[in-house]
RNA sequence: GCGGGCGUGGCGGAAUUGGUAUACGCGCCAGGUUUAGGUCCUGGUGGGCUUCGGCCCGUGGGGGUUCAAGUCCCUCCGCCCGCACCA
């Protein structure tokens, strides 16, 4: 008997995929368009290629492909495309240590993953393959930048960037180290920058608000990105400086404690800051403040534990609710991202302003009186964030807060200095990058006509060769000067290009809709193609991108649809978040030496060996921890079902009637009923492959224990091939190449054009059962009994029970719970 | 600190609605096949006690609700992930 060797029968499988063409599919209105069935997009998050794919890629690919294949077979039509976020820092790091251009390493990292896919068996629509660095992509790209730019939503605004001395370059979060470059220890300098931002925040209302158009999204996620929005009502009331006539509106959440404000706190970032401390005593003290602010990496100045400090600035403001004049500070405390950049300190009932007022010898007003009402007299229980009535309000007090709050704002409305006020969390999108290995932001610099878009004609802005990747204080792309000097497409005056690229997450954040209609050169996409395809009924990725990537995404397609571009609000109606895989208990790393590479795996048990491994190793939304033994066992397991396949393979037949089998012929076949049961419930609650691939197991446990006694009986043959073929068809999903291998020598036919199996209720139901006999709750006997036995007998039964009597003895039975199917409980004093 | 997740055998994990705790896999033990090892097949495997009939304990700790709790409630402890003075 041929042993299990996966690589001839992968290599089969794979081949006739590529050949056939099998997982294509077209468009409406394209030859080969199937309109009888219903459509399903599955899509994974589409890789970052570099090196070679390892087992996080292998998971989230093999996660989605069993979705995919599943999808199929119950009569979809599944588009399931794959592509490239190939713009990136890793590559254009590698290009300035090593020089090789970021297009030749990202190339090959590409070629590797492709190949490695294949190797794998994803069932990849492969003709609509893109990758976000090549030119007829990024055109695209730059002109949705075109698209919100004319909409008011993308807009250039200086914003601090973390700045590195010697290398003359900036340096993105993750480069910046306790505050240092990483590269070569020097501390960051903190440099204003003009720079490109999309406007993100015009979408956070709708954002929240459309959380309720998912269909299924983890609730953890939603979580998170309500809390990165981070909606907080409140009001917004205007302290005024009066000996400069300036406004300073603030935002708070608490307009019932106004009347508490001692003070007057500004960021050091604040653009007033200037005009209020020009030609005063205490410029030179305010000054010397900010610059050491501003060298403080962004860790220090976050620490929550730290000593408030500030500066007087020597100025005032008017509270407008009862014309007091308090003193304004600058503190590092107050973030100019914030809100307005400036607060009210209530140091009465704020935790930070009342450590600020402790630093600087502040009064306190209280003016929420708390539960004890001695307390009100004097400063204890300060700071006091709670509820109670209103104190030292002017004609608010005795009244309690909550109610104070609506007549306050209302009021400071009345009087134009304040109103109601929402605040979020969420700031714009900064998709500036003063680096090379990106696209090519689409404008033009003119000194006649200002800020130029490039024409929709003259797209796309290549990104030009250069030499040198390293950035020589400004953007690498800076360098290349020809590229740089151009027309202006207005006046066709001399003009400069814009010499920042775009963030990577905005190539990912509609790569999903080039994929409908990837090799269209007269637009982005086709919209009939678009509303056919849209939304994703499936996304599979990393819990890591649970903010970022997909709110950026959320926010690309809403602002596509009021572009007209798009009919859906929604890019993902269903998201699945795969949890990592870690060796050792540890996060994968190069430098732990703990990696382990996916290929190695494939070529020593074959794909379908290491794709069943990482479902079964737990639930997929969780993590799991990489086991060779673990492997081992699955090799072991898809290799008994071969070897079961080969043993009944073009055995004599006898039929086979479910009706009517009987004895252990029938236990069989109702095991593969329910198994075929169980895969498809694991399937409909959350992917529970781990539980799906169990019941396989067990499957195939039970026909190889009854096997050698079938064979013998009437269709006993026929009810051991219909166990291994039905092990196989509901394991395709996993181990795709063995799936069709099995079926197709047992059945002739090919298993993804099989539509999934179905249970039969009849076989699923059985005669009689065990049910479980409890005295007070404890386990003292198991019972055989009819399916339909009425509750009467089933006590009579229980009763019966020598090892029931033995508890029953001498006491009363003061209650008796029957469930059916499941236990008799007799309670006993 | 805030938000999210999680604590079950030696290990990964299972347990649909509160109803047989530990499915399945690994590991380990025993038996069979084999010249031997490996492979393969079968069986066993939470802990303690046992008069060998069973009995008691057991899902991070403590308390509660219930005929019945891994599951619900309260409380404490520990671990993991995110975010960081959010006015």
């Amino acid at each position: 008997m041929a042993s299990y060797e996966p690589k001839a029968i992968e290599a089969k499988w794979q081949q006739a995929w590529a050949e056939e063409k099998t997982w294509e599919v077209a468009n409406p209105g394209q030859h080969g368009y199937d309109g009888e069935k219903p459509k399903s997009y599955v899509l994974e998050m589409l890789p970052y290629p570099s090196g070679e794919p390892h087992v996080g890629h292998l998971k989230c690919y093999a996660v989605g492909d069993a979705i995919a294949h599943f999808r199929r077979r119950h009569g979809f039509e599944v588009i399931h495309p794959m592509g490239y976020d190939a713009f990136g820092l890793p590559a254009e790091n590698n290009a300035i240590k090593t020089g090789e251009p970021p297009r030749e390493a990202t190339e090959r990292s590409i070629e590797s993953f492709s190949r490695q896919f294949r190797e794998w068996g994803i069932s990849i629509d492969w003709s609509r393959e893109l990758a976000t660095h090549k030119p007829e992509y990024y055109r695209w790209t730059q002109w949705i930048f075109l698209r919100l730019f004319e909409r008011g939503l993308a807009y250039r605004d200086e914003a601090p960037v973390q700045w590195c001395p010697k290398d003359a370059t900036v340096l993105a979060n993750e480069q910046v180290v306790d505050g240092r470059c990483e590269r070569c220890g020097t501390p960051v300098e903190q440099r204003r920058l003009e720079q490109w931002f999309f406007k993100i925040t015009e979408y956070a209302e709708r954002l929240l608000a459309d959380f309720d158009l998912l269909e299924s999204w983890p609730e953890h996620v939603v979580t998170m990105q309500r809390n990165w929005i981070g909606r907080s009502e409140g009001a917004e009331a205007t302290f005024r400086c009066e000996d400069l006539s300036l406004d300073f509106p603030v935002f708070t959440t608490r307009p019932d404690t106004l009347f508490g404000a001692t003070f007057f706190v500004l960021a050091p970032e604040h653009p007033e800051l200037e005009r209020l401390i020009a030609g005063t005593p205490a410029e030179a003290a305010v000054r010397e403040y900010v610059n050491q602010v501003a060298r403080e990496s962004v860790e220090d100045r976050g620490d929550e534990d730290r000593p408030k400090t500030g500066v007087p600035l020597g100025r005032s403001v008017v509270n407008p609710v009862n014309g007091e004049e308090i003193p304004m500070f600058v503190a590092d405390y107050v973030l100019m991202e914030y809100g307005t950049g400036a607060i009210m300190a209530v140091p009465a009932h704020d935790g930070r302003d009342y450590e600020f007022a402790r630093a600087f010898d502040l009064p306190l007003r209280r003016v929420i009186e708390g539960t004890d009402p001695e307390a009100a007299r004097d400063d204890e229980g300060l700071p006091y964030p709670g509820d109670g009535a209103m104190t030292a309000s002017g004609r608010f007090d005795g009244k309690h807060n909550r109610e104070a709050y609506g007549e306050i704002v209302a009021w400071l409305a009345a009087e134009g200095r304040g109103r109601e006020a929402v605040n979020y969390r969420l700031r714009d999108w900064l998709v500036s990058r003063q680096r090379y290995w990106g696209a090519p932001i689409p404008v033009v610099y003119c000194e006649e006509c200002g800020i130029v878009p490039v024409p929709e004609d003259q797209l796309p802005v290549e990104l030009p060769e250069v030499d040198d990747y390293a950035p020589q204080g400004r953007s690498p792309l800076a360098a290349a000067e020809d590229w740089v000097a151009t027309e202006c497409p207005r006046c066709g005056g001399s003009a400069r290009r814009e010499t920042d690229t775009m963030d990577t997450f905005v190539d990912s954040s509609w790569y999903f809709i080039r994929y409908l209609d990837p090799r269209n050169e007269e637009v982005a996409w086709d919209r009939a193609a678009a509303d056919h395809w849209l939304s994703v009924d499936q996304y599979i990725g990393g819990v890591e991108h649970a903010i970022l990537h997909l709110m950026y995404a959320r926010f690309f397609t809403k602002a596509l649809a009021d572009l007209d571009q798009l009919s859906v609000q929604e890019p993902f109606a269903n998201l699945f978040t795969q949890g990592m895989i870690t060796r050792d208990g540890a996060k994968m790393s190069k430098s732990k030496g703990n990696t382990v590479s996916p290929a190695e795996y494939v070529a020593r048990y074959g794909a379908d060996t290491a794709r069943t491994y990482v479902c079964f190793m737990g639930p997929p939304e969780r993590g799991g921890d990489w086991s060779d033994e673990g492997v081992e066992g699955v090799n072991r397991f898809l290799s008994r079902l071969w070897r079961l396949c080969e043993e009944v393979e073009g055995r004599g037949d006898g039929d086979l009637d479910p009706s009517t089998a009987e004895g252990e012929v029938r236990e069989l076949l109702a095991k593969a009923h329910w198994a075929i049961d169980k895969v498809t419930r694991d399937f409909g609650r959350g992917f529970q492959f781990n539980t799906a691939i169990a019941a396989v197991m067990e499957l195939v446990n039970e026909a190889y224990r009854v096997k050698d006694d079938l064979y013998g009986d009437e269709g006993g043959v026929a009810a051991v091939r219909f166990a291994a073929a039905t092990g196989a068809s509901l394991i395709f999903p996993f181990a795709p190449h063995l799936g069709a291998e099995i079926w197709e020598r047992l059945s002739g036919t090919r298993v993804w054009e099989e539509p999934w199996p179905q249970a039969d209720p009849v076989l699923l139901s059985s005669d009689t059962v065990t049910l479980v006999v409890q005295v007070n709750g404890k386990l003292r006997d198991r019972i055989e009994a009819a399916a339909d036995a009425p509750e009467s007998e089933l006590l009579g039964l229980a009763r019966a029970s020598e090892k029931v009597r033995r508890h029953l003895d001498g006491k009363e039975v003061v209650k008796e719970i029957v469930v059916p199917g499941k236990l008799v409980n007799l309670v006993v004093r």
